[in-house]
DNA sequence: TTTATTATTGGCAGCGCTGCCAATTCATGG
DNA sequence: CCATGAATTGGCAGCGCTGCCAATAATAAA
């Protein structure tokens, strides 16, 4: 038997009360002006019916929405829980509600995502990176909410931009390569179709060694998402064609782990042998036995920055959170 | 300059299409009967006007919600990730739409996030595990919407039940250890007042282990959360302890990749010295260079039968999903 | 005491859409 | 050509709440 009722509304807890309805909507806010005996009935009868204010009903009635959308590409990698993790802490003191989807890095998922999310009318929408459908470009523009653009600032903001730029890390992590003295470098990653913003660390870093005349001595990528196990696979491939590597830069810290533990299995010495690097600075880095090189990424920072951007109706701007470039002892 | 226009409205398409309010709702619905003229000028329409439908006012509108509540202990736990991209896939086939809040392991914050959750009227409301404040399950029961507790079977359900048995993941890792060998058995594992479902697996593994005469030799918590660096201090610490250790039980596979670390740190023989047995099968544990020993759980399936029965509007029940021993090389 | 102010209230029209029902049109059969 | 039932369609009352404004009560000033 299902002993749920209907719950109550507003009109029932101000019959309830006594009073008319507005002013228990004011009492529940605490905006506008009510007296003390007034405000301790409708608490009293919210209590007493149980009474849940309607979001769905208030939002409709006032104008501004506290939903904020989240389209991201995935929830399995770390980064974009961080992010979100940032984001919500601000949002929630805000009285807003994050909703979210997942893209699976796919830019025609995307595209139905951000107009499916666009239905809910939220004060805001986020997005991994620039790269989006001419159409979901169209969509956004169209769309009377904020848009903002995370983790990448290397191209031209629809509206807020947060993040740092991928191109800068790429080559950041070609010059400390090149620094310590490595000449023969290759490249492991993964499916760069889809992770653009991984797409432009490797394009950079090649940049980046070719101008200084040194060039990618080889490079695998795996076609499908990055993980641990394939990181360790596609070093395994890689050392297969090109045993002479003496550093290779992976996509982002997951591959590189994968990087490292066959090196442990296969008795390969880092760095000396071999050099590892990295990209995101997870905390896993820190805890292995040689602490991982890597650039460390503020990911939770642009998460809590661009919260707080859309809740203080800050105008259109890019804002760099740069990167930290850590030294560990794999390269 | 800002050019984002108001959207429009049903009503506005309507005009524009000649027809009326209710004609253009059918055909965006695809419910009810149109004739194949009617729909052309409709979607023309639609297309001309940029018009994107309000959710908002159509979940007022009609009675059922298209909205599914999770409030989840964390995010940066990669067990909640894969719960919920489990889920996600489910939900979104059927027009759902996920909304979230992170109670980062503290009951009072759940109580007040299932509240703000419930003012959403979602059709369901996801929470890990059993243990809530009385408030909080007061507050539920009021509701008029399914409840699902996940990841613990170990107690009596709300409403919907999904997941498995901690207690007898906790006794099945006991069992294999002292099958394997070892007697001399300690415990690394992190805040146990937060983290009830570890809390029972503790329980439970401690209890298997004093009734087959072994008990536990020595254990280490550390008071935060899980993360691999803490586990690597912890085991750090509870070796300084009991040197004479012979294999060591950690909360879950993040603490368990920390203890691996510093065995591999110290030149520790992994398992002939001492056995490192883990929690939750992560992806992580079969890349390592000697894969972990540990119980794989399904999460992403009990993210995903979760959504089925919401989706399918199931009775009550409690769903088993069970574990799998993952017999690795590292006990 | 009277009037000017200010603090509190309640009434009610929407917000944009869906559900119900009556009205209209169309297709068929006699 | 007309009746009959099916296929289409439009009108409109809400869904539960907020915002605006007028009404009333309370308090201060004259």
């Amino acid at each position: 038997m299902d002993t749920r009722q209907q719950s109550a509304t507003l009109a029932q807890v101000a019959e309830a009360a006594g009073v008319g309805e507005s002013t228990v909507s004011r009492v529940l806010r605490n905006h506008g002006s009510f007296s003390a005996k007034t405000r301790e009935r409708v608490l009293s009868a919210v209590e007493r019916l149980g009474y849940v204010p309607n979001r769905i009903a208030g939002t409709l009635a006032s104008s501004g929405s506290p939903l904020v959308a989240f389209v991201i590409p995935s929830l399995s990698n770390i980064v974009f829980a961080d992010l979100l993790g940032g984001a919500i802490g601000t949002l929630e003191q805000a009285q807003h509600q994050a909703v979210f989807a997942v893209t699976d890095y796919d830019a025609e998922r995307e595209e139905m995502l951000v107009a499916s999310m666009l239905a809910w009318r939220p004060a805001a929408i986020m997005l991994a990176g620039y790269e989006h459908t001419e159409r979901t470009v169209r969509t956004l523009q169209a769309a009377s909410c904020r848009i903002v653009e995370l983790l990448d600032i290397d191209g031209t903001a629809l509206d807020l931009a947060v993040g740092f730029s991928n191109h800068a890390a790429g080559r950041a992590s070609a010059g400390f390569l090149l620094e310590r003295g490595y000449r023969r470098i290759g490249y492991v990653g993964h499916d760069l179709m889809r992770d653009t913003r991984a797409a432009k660390r490797h394009a950079s870093f090649r940049d980046a060694l070719v101008e200084n005349g040194a060039g990618l001595a080889g490079e695998e990528i795996h076609p499908g998402r990055s993980s641990v196990e394939e990181g360790r696979g596609a070093l395994s491939r890689l050392l297969a064609r090109h045993p002479d590597l003496d550093a290779v830069y992976f996509s982002n810290d997951d591959m590189a782990l994968g990087g490292y533990f066959h090196c442990l299995a296969q008795g390969i010495a880092i760095p000396g042998q071999l050099a590892i690097f990295g990209y995101n600075g997870l905390d896993i880095g820190k805890a292995m036995p040689q602490p991982l090189s890597t650039i460390r990424t503020p990911r939770a920072a642009t998460g809590e920055v661009a919260a707080k951007l859309i809740v203080d109706k800050a105008p259109p701007q890019t804002v760099d959170l740069g990167f930290e470039l850590i030294t560990g002892a794999t390269a």
